[in-house]
DNA sequence: ACACGAACTAGACACTGACAAGATTGCCGC
DNA sequence: GCGGCAATCTTGTCAGTGTCTAGTTCGTGT
C-alpha cells in the first residue's frame, strides 16, 4: 500500500488541529479520536502523537490557541477605544465564531490546565476583562457580573437553549448587556 | 470465583447512577466508563448495560434526573413566594450542589437530548424561569439576562475561574444579581 | 557528502463500549 | 405449593481506541 503521498506531511500539526476543530464543532470534544484524526489527515495512526504526545496534549494545544485568540481580540477591542459592553460582545462573538475552541477552553478536565502556554494566555484574557471593568464604581462586582453574563449567554446559545428564530446572537447579547449595565455607547475617538 | 454476593443487586440502577455522579464530580463526564462503574459497584462488566442500554443512555438518565431536580427546586422557591433573584440563587445553588448533574445537563452531545423524559423536565425548568421573568417590563430580555448570568456564574465557578478565597458562591451570586437587577428583596407573604 | 535528528510508520498491548447467549432469581397465576 | 416466565445479571467475544516501543524515511547544517 504505497501511496505517492510524501513521507513528511508538511504541516501535520496544523492539519490535525484543524481536523480536530472540525470534529469538535460537529460532535463536541467527546467525539474526537486520535486515530480518527490521523485517518482524516491521511497519516498513520501514531502520527499525531509525535506532535501532541497525548490526546490531552492535543486538547491543550487547542485550549492554548483559544485563549490566545480570545486575549488578542479583547486587547484589540480595548485598544480601538472599545466600551465595557464592547468587550462583552467581543467575548460572545469569539465564543460563537470559534465554538470549538471555546468548548474546549472551559473544560479543564479534558486537558493539561497547568500548561504554561495555557495559563499565560488565560491570565492575559482575564486581565483584559478585568481592566475593562476598572472604570466602574465596584470593579470586582462589575467583572463578575459581566463575565458571568457573557459567558452564560455564549454557552447557552451554543447549546441551543437560547435559540430564537432570526435573531443575531451578538446583537442580542449586546442589547441585553446594554440594558443590564445601563451604559450608553461611547463613540470611539 | 464465587462470592457470597447475591445474584441480584437490589438497586443496581441507583448504585450505578450514584457511582457515575461521584466519578463525574471528580473527573468530569469524560472520566466515566461503563466497565469502571461496574467494577465500583461490584457487578459484572455488562451489568449496567441492562439498565441504561448505552453509555449515552446512562448520561441521559443523569440529565433527566438533573432537569427534574432543578425544575422541582425552581417551582418550590416560586411557590414559597420567591423573588426573581431568588430563582437565580436557587439555580446557582443547584449547579454547585449537584455539580455532576449540571455538568452533564448542558452537554447535549453526550446524551440523547431528544429523550422525552429529558425534554419534559427541561421545558418544565425553562417555564419556571420564564414565569419568574414575567413580572418585568421586558420579560424576554429579563429572561435572557438572568438566565445567562446565573448560568455563566455557575459554570465559571464550577471550573474555578471565579474562585475567590473564603467567598460563599451562592451569596456572591445573589448580591451581584441584586445589584444587576436593582430589585429589593420582597418579603414572602 | 554525510551524519544527525526530526518526522513519520508499523506492530503490539491493555483497555473500552457494545453485542449475543446463557445462568440465576423473584414472582405471578393456577 | 409449584411451574414457568420475565427481569436481572454473567460470561464470552469483537472491533476500535490510546499509548508505548522500535524501526524507517527524510531534510538540514556542517
Amino acid at each position: 500500500m504505497t501511496t505517492d503521498r510524501p513521507y513528511h506531511h508538511g504541516d501535520l500539526r496544523r492539519a490535525v488541529l484543524d481536523a480536530a476543530l472540525d470534529v469538535i464543532a460537529e460532535h463536541g470534544p467527546a467525539g474526537i479520536g486520535l486515530r480518527d484524526l490521523a485517518r482524516r489527515v491521511g497519516v498513520s495512526h501514531a502520527g499525531p502523537v509525535h506532535h501532541f504526545k497525548d490526546k490531552a496534549g492535543l486538547l491543550t494545544a487547542i485550549a492554548a490557541e483559544g485563549f490566545t485568540l480570545l486575549a488578542d481580540r479583547l486587547e484589540e477591542t480595548k485598544a480601538s477605544g472599545g466600551d465595557f459592553v464592547d468587550l462583552g460582545t467581543t467575548y460572545v462573538r469569539f465564543a460563537i465564531e470559534h465554538r470549538a475552541h471555546f468548548e474546549v477552553m472551559f473544560r479543564p478536565d479534558l486537558y493539561h490546565a497547568d500548561d504554561p502556554t495555557v495559563t499565560a494566555a488565560n491570565t492575559r484574557a482575564g486581565d483584559a476583562l478585568r481592566h475593562g471593568a476598572s472604570g466602574h464604581p465596584d470593579p470586582e462586582t462589575a467583572l463578575v457580573a459581566a463575565w458571568s453574563f457573557v459567558h452564560g449567554f455564549a454557552t447557552l446559545w451554543n447549546t441551543g437553549a437560547l435559540d430564537r428564530p432570526g435573531v443575531e446572537p451578538v446583537e442580542l447579547a449586546g442589547s441585553v448587556a446594554r440594558s443590564l449595565f445601563r451604559t450608553t455607547r461611547q463613540a470611539p475617538t
